[in-house]
RNA sequence: GGGCGGAUAGCUCAGGGGUAGAGCGGCGCCUUUACAAGGCGCGGGUCGCAGGUUCGAAACCUGCUCCGCCCACCA
């Protein structure tokens, strides 16, 4: 199968019997890279442009299932787009991920050699992460192949490739020119166990803390009018070491006299001042004094600031007490806190505590408390760039799907703070500022002999390097040769979609919408559609630690890329998350499997059919095929409709719908008439259709299902000759959007109508026509409408007679059947069928399949009439939904009436109703021996345990309820809470004990090897008593619900 | 503290002012010559709770409960 495209090379058209997708996508991925079909031209300025760039995954490791969610919807997106005549490309590549990787190779360094980075120094340990991100790099580019992810190779970048370094420095550069970026020494958030600073959005907030807020006495310097000391209030009380004040309201009368007092550090003795501020102190919050702690909390930063206090720091980069920290200097900051609550105490200062619950900020990565610390750092001034991107949103040039992550980036946006924006690490683009002796910052795109300054040669380069998040936020253009004003940018910027996740729309989409703006010009994406998160089956997050992670790479080998894919896009609703059970994914293969199966159905029935890429509707002559046309245009319709919304779970469902259930369940099975007839005319039409059909939905879902697509693409091009199609899939036109046949669509439905009519009939009656009727009895088909009826008579019957297995079919152009004593009758909207079933048929099933029908047309009936005689409901509903529930009531009335009279047909038979000529005459009853007295007796039993189960559940209920109702009173709340817990409970009891003695049953009645009455009974019983349980625990639950609302009332 | 989602069949979810749906699972029948990874049939629902708007609410509004998520410097 080396060229399956080459008709000369091609193998029998027979394809294997199930599909195989190992040998199918192995095959292809290779050839259309060669093909050149992923690469995008630059050049290409005549089709309209549509491109992607792919959020860049971290080279940390390998991908999971949320990449391979984003690999997936952006390659629908691609070929849906290529297919439709787009010039596309989808720009791949890969993050440095600054402290991600640092740490990943530093565990890595200290597991295999026990060395630390410092051991190896910063040259060669870079390396050794050069040497990782080769590695994972590539692993990354396989896992997008298997996936069938069609990126533009060819324009493959690294966030530390040298062009996009020089991107980097360049937009560091022009910033500072820009007075956009600054060096500051402030509070940051800092890791003591990554060492080094993070950006607030590095922060995450663990809600709920058992906290503690410790009081101690601050001793006044100079006792005032009976006042001896202040009192404090702390959650880290290791910091009162570091206090330079003590704030007090300006208005609380309290302190007034204190204001500009001194009091007394019981460690270390030195004197603090008692300020007043009204921004940071809470007069009502505890004793309304507070301690301040300039260095070490970002409140009392501020404070510092505006009361020109000292900012005293006492806690290291290490997160150990410093020097200054006197009495506690050395120690670990939590062992400082017990310390220094121990000191205090035993100076008699301790005055009380109580629990606090409290947020703590934790490092991102390393989930260490995080530590305010004082420090030298660089960042960006970020207002002057959230203004534009801002308007750029309310102006709807770059719009977000689901909408509602508009607020979300607008709330951001406009409560953002200053970009800290240089890290402490290795691993990363190093800083391009230089030092001289002086301290005289220098800088520049390249490494500067002088400082700028003052002159001086001797140039020390900054350490830092910047956060990953720089230079991914220029990704969009740093990635199409920016600052070098390319072909490629001009005609691939701004891009068309950026597709991510919104667990990154701040650290990333943001940023993007930032620095593409302030370079180029213009957006860097005209829509944001942000996906859903993938979970497992039980909706937990996937993380490596709760080790439920899932490698794409398994689900592909196991399943395949296209059943993986197509799962994926089916789950993408908007606005839930995924939750990915492997079911799922066995049900899309199954899917895979059909589509297949249904080509191979086609080629063995295409002898004499030759594509001559002619309109297959002109070559059409029956109702069926065109029928099918309609269904295959409505699907198209809905499909594309759906991608243009980015719904990928409608437009999955809409092309999976009809393929399986229409074009698959009805038409193949309603063209096997004229396929296997002997009117060449109508052969030659129903196998233009199939083949068309089937074109038509593999392109339909190729975008979803690449492999499989191209495969059988290949194939039937083969079989039908080539001149009509492209060689390949992907160079073929998605199908087109266009008007519905509907006048066809509706030509068609009675057919259906009749078929489902008849073979509810045959299901209920559990038996099969073929052997129950045979040549000799006609089934009736009666309708009205004498197009319909001529459309029969046309040959539709056929395929109504195929399709039910009669072999004698009557039709009669008429309201109703032939009154035939013991038949089954089946109703629909202007047909009617009867099949006569005397000899064959229990009257007693027949009249309760009937009850059963009438009671479901008398519930609709009811509920339509009580809306008809509302006088409010016909004068104020608008006249069409008026006029359509007339008529419904009156068809309804018309199937009633046939069914009652049919009923009383029935009823009114002097057959013998007991009689079990069911027994004697179905040809399944004819092998089975009479019941054996063992199984006969186990049968049974078994039932008799179900009822008893059942019983037991129904107990259950009434004496948790009876108990319930007792409790109403006191405790309505939770009285209901129970209540409801109780009967679902109690409910779900019987239905499993239901299930389980059926089960039983089943088996005691199977190993009999006979269908006798006894189990029909047993199962009654077991309904009757499931049903009653039900029914009487919600009678329960009502009457609990009445007098609770009675006492809520009171 | 603020904000955003979600609650619909046993499970996973779609829908959305006018007849409550799908897939999976369950039950029954069918080894029919594309496919048993299949076909046909059946059963299964106080649409979270309480109010309101409306001729009509599962849908819209208000409040509440529970479950997720995001943002936030209150000692």
């Amino acid at each position: 199968m080396e060229q399956p495209n080459d008709p000369q090379q091609q193998p029998q058209p027979e394809l294997a019997k199930g599909y195989e997708h190992r040998e199918v996508e192995a095959r292809w991925y290779k050839r259309w890279k060669e093909r050149g079909y992923f690469h995008g031209d630059e050049h290409d300025r005549s089709r309209p442009a549509f491109s992607i760039v792919l959020p860049p995954p971290n080279v940390t490791g390998s991908l999971h299932l949320g990449h391979a969610l984003t690999a997936t919807l952006q390659d629908i997106l691609i070929r849906w787009k290529r297919l439709s005549g787009f010039n596309t490309m989808w720009l791949p590549g890969t993050d440095h991920a600054g402290i991600a990787t640092q740490m990943v190779v530093e565990k890595e360094l200290k597991r295999t050699e026990k060395k630390s980075r410092h051991d190896l120094g910063r040259e060669e340990f870079l390396k050794r992460v050069w040497a990782w991100k080769e590695q994972y790099g590539s692993r990354i580019g396989q896992q997008h192949e298997a996936l069938g992810a069609c990126l533009d190779w060819e324009r493959e970048r690294f966030t530390m490739d040298e062009g996009l370094s020089r991107a980097v420095r360049e937009v560091f550069v022009r910033l500072h020119e820009e007075g956009l970026i600054y060096r500051e020494k402030k509070l940051i958030n800092w890791c003591t166990d990554c060492r080094t600073a993070l950006s607030d959005l590095e922060v995450e907030h663990e809600e709920g803390h058992a906290g503690e807020l410790w009081s101690f006495a601050y001793p006044l310097v100079t006792p005032i009018g009976g006042l001896t000391e202040i009192v404090v209030a702390t959650t880290r009380p290791e910091t009162m070491l570091g206090d330079t004040a003590i704030a007090v309201h300006p208005d609380d009368a309290r302190y007034t006299a204190l204001v500009g007092r001194k009091v007394r550090h019981p460690l270390t003795g030195r004197e603090i001042p008692v300020v007043a501020d009204a921004i940071l102190v809470d007069a009502a919050f505890g004793t309304g004094a507070v301690k301040v702690t300039p260095a070490h909390d970002f409140n009392d930063f501020e404070v510092g600031r505006r009361h020109g206090l000292e900012f005293l720091t006492v806690i290291g980069f290490d997160g150990k007490m410093t020097a200054a920290a006197g009495p506690v200097a050395g120690l670990d900051r939590f062992e400082a806190r017990a310390e220094v609550k121990r000191l205090l105490a035993e100076q008699g200062l301790e005055r009380g505590s109580k629990p606090n619950p409290m947020a703590l900020g934790r490092c991102q990565r390393s989930q260490t408390i995080l530590e305010p610390l004082l420090s030298d750092q660089w960042y960006v001034k970020i207002a002057p760039l959230a203004q534009p991107a801002i308007e750029a949103v309310e102006q709807g040039r770059t719009r977000f799907v689901p909408e509602q992550w508009t607020n979300t980036y607008m709330a951001w946006m406009r409560n953002i703070h200053d970009w800290c924006i240089s890290r402490q690490l290795w691993w990363g683009h190093q800083i391009p500022a230089w030092y001289c002796p002086d301290g005289h910052v220098t800088v520049a795109r390249e490494t500067p002999g002088a400082c700028s300054t003052c002159g001086t040669a001797t140039l020390r380069q900054d350490e830092d390097v910047l956060d990953t998040w720089f230079s991914s936020g220029l990704w969009p253009f740093s990635t199409m040769g920016w600052p070098d004003r390319t072909e490629t940018l001009r005609t691939f910027y701004p891009t068309s979609v950026m597709e991510t996740g919104h667990d990154i729309i701040f650290f990333w989409v943001a940023r993007m919408m930032m620095m593409g703006i302030h370079f180029m010009g213009e957006v860097p994406f005209k829509t944001v559609y942000l996906h859903p998160m993938v979970r497992d089956s039980k909706g937990q997050k996937m993380s490596k630690t709760k080790g439920n992670v899932i490698d794409p790479l398994l689900v592909t080998e196991k399943h395949g890329a296209d059943a993986l894919r197509f799962t994926l896009a089916a789950l993408t609703a908007q606005g839930r998350d995924i939750k990915l059970a492997d079911e799922r994914i066995e049900g899309y293969r199954a899917f895979a499997n059909k589509l297949w199966n249904a080509s191979r159905f086609a080629l063995m029935n295409l002898e004499g059919h030759l594509d001559a890429g002619g309109d297959p509707r002109l070559a059409a002559r029956t109702p069926a095929d065109l029928w099918i046309l309609a269904r295959l245009q409505r699907a198209v319709n809905e499909t594309v409709e759906a991608l243009e919304a980015f719904r990928f779970n409608d437009a999955a469902n809409t092309v999976y719908h009809f393929v399986w259930h229409e074009l698959c369940d009805w038409y193949i099975e309603l063209s096997k008439e004229a396929l296997y007839g002997d009117d060449a005319g109508k052969k030659a039409a129903a196998q233009a259709v199939l083949v068309h059909c089937l074109k038509s939905s593999y392109l339909l879902l190729h975008p979803f299902m690449p492999f499989i697509t191209e495969e059988l693409w290949g194939v039937l091009r083969a079989r039908v000759g080539a001149a009509a199609w492209p060689d390949s899939i992907m160079e073929g036109r998605y199908p087109a959007v266009g008007p519905v046949d509907e006048a066809a669509e509706q030509a068609f439905t009675p057919i259906l109508g009749i078929i489902d009519a008849l073979r509810n009939i045959r299901g209920e009656m559990g038996i099969a026509f073929k052997v129950a009727l045979g040549q000799a009895t006609p089934v009736h088909v009666a309708v009205a409408d004498p197009a319909t009826h001529a459309l029969l008579l046309a040959g539709e019957s056929r395929r109504v007679a195929r399709l039910t297995n009669v072999e004698n079919l009557q039709l009669h152009l008429a309201v109703a059947t032939p009154r035939v004593p013991q038949s089954a009758v089946g109703v629909g909207n202007g047909f009617e069928v009867r099949v006569p079933l005397a000899g064959v048929i229990d009257v007693g099933a027949e009249t309760a399949r009937i009850d059963k029908e009438l009671a479901r047309v008398d519930a609709d009936l009811e509920g339509i009439e009580k809306k008809l005689s509302n006088p409010n409901f016909v004068a104020r509903a608008p006249a069409e939904v008026v006029e359509k529930d007339r008529a419904r009531a009156e068809e309804l009335r018309s199937t009633r009436q046939k069914l009652t009279n049919h009923r009383a047909v029935m009823q009114g038979s002097d057959q013998p109703q007991e009689e079990q000529t069911m027994e004697t005459n179905n040809p399944n009853a004819n092998q089975a021996p009479t019941p054996s007295q063992p199984v006969g007796e186990r049968v049974e039993q078994a039932a008799a345990a179900v009822v008893e189960a059942a019983r037991d559940a129904v107990h259950a209920v009434q004496a948790q309820a009876s108990e319930l109702e007792r409790k109403a009173g006191p405790a309505i709340a939770q009285a209901r809470k129970d209540v409801k817990q109780a009967v679902a409970k109690a409910r779900k009891g019987v239905k499993s004990a239901v299930a389980k003695a059926r089960k039983a049953v089943k088996k005691a009645t199977r190993k009999g090897g006979t269908k006798v009455a006894k189990k029909g009974a047993a199962r009654k019983a077991v309904k009757k008593v499931a049903k009653k349980a039900a029914t009487r625990a919600k009678a329960v639950k009502k009457a609990v619900k009445k007098v609770v609302r009675k006492a809520k009332k009171k």
